[in-house]
DNA sequence: ATGTCGTGCTGCGCACGA
């Protein structure tokens, strides 16, 4: 048995959704970790997405953030509130117990908050959050199981993870504290599936919408899987489905999708 | 740097976040 599961920064579910059914239908993802869905949970298109026969959990919010997980087979536990601050109200976090063929597999929706401007307030935020991750995977690791925290990490791995590193060097995406922050996280025990079966520079999984970047190939590789032991064992696959991204109405995301023997 | 996009109110243009 094999179990695709994907992680995409759909920038609006309702502005995106006739992308978002298309690709469900043509992918047949078995888990989806949506972010930015920027809508309240009763806003959010379940019927039309739970007609293509997924389980639908949301975690929303008005405006502006927002997280989701999608899966053909059963959601066991579903909690939507990463520890370590009480006062955040953003919803940038969910996690859900997927019953898969083979047994339990773990899945998290991550929206990594984006840090701009640094140094300031939302850098700090940015940290803080990246360090309760860092807490409550060490957590998730000690379960011992199929565990893949899949998401936008607004992070910027290697300086051949971007179009051009002169363009990013003094942006939170791809600050030094930004990545050793990533770094530590993978050092829990953590492999980033496409450092794992591919590892090519410049293989993006976002273009802004400005400035034609997408038509001129600039692009930077920000949306990560990362995966458990048990989780990277079964690993077989990795692929950014860069098709969507020229299709009308895009997203400025492109969904990368990892395959497993669960 | 910018030939951008989505949301929601200060609302039919603008501020904000990305």
């Amino acid at each position: 048995m094999t179990l695709t599961v994907a992680s995409w920064n759909v920038n609006s579910v309702k502005a995106r959704l006739p992308n978002v059914l298309d690709w469900l239908r043509e992918a047949k993802p078995d888990v989806v970790c949506l972010q930015e869905i920027k809508t309240v949970d009763e806003g959010f298109p379940r019927m039309e997405i739970e007609d293509l026969g997924y389980n639908v959990e949301t975690h929303g919010q008005k405006s502006y953030n927002g997280v989701a997980i999608l899966s053909r087979y059963p959601i066991e536990e579903c909690t939507s509130r990463l520890p370590g601050d009480d006062e955040d109200e953003q919803a940038r976090y969910i996690e859900a117990v997927i019953a898969a063929e083979t047994g339990p597999v773990r899945v998290a929706s991550i929206y990594l908050p984006n840090g701009n401007p640094a140094p300031g307030p939302k850098y700090d935020y940015k940290l803080a959050w990246m360090e309760r991750l860092y807490s409550h995977a060490k957590g998730l690791l000690e379960l011992e199981e199929p565990l893949i925290l899949a998401g936008d990490y607004n992070c910027i791995p290697r300086d051949s993870d971007c179009w051009d590193m002169a363009v990013w060097a003094d942006d939170a995406l791809a600050l030094p504290a930004t990545r050793a922050a990533f770094k530590k996280l993978r050092w829990l025990g953590l492999t980033e599936a496409f450092e794992q079966l591919d590892g090519r520079g410049h293989q993006y999984t976002f273009y802004d919408y400005q400035g034609g970047a997408w038509q001129k190939g600039y692009g930077i590789r920000i949306d990560h899987l990362l995966c458990s032991p048990q989780a990277s064992d079964a690993l077989e696959a990795i692929d950014i489905h860069r098709k969507t991204r020229g299709e009308p109405k895009a997203s400025d995301h492109i969904p990368i999708v990892g395959t497993f023997a669960l």
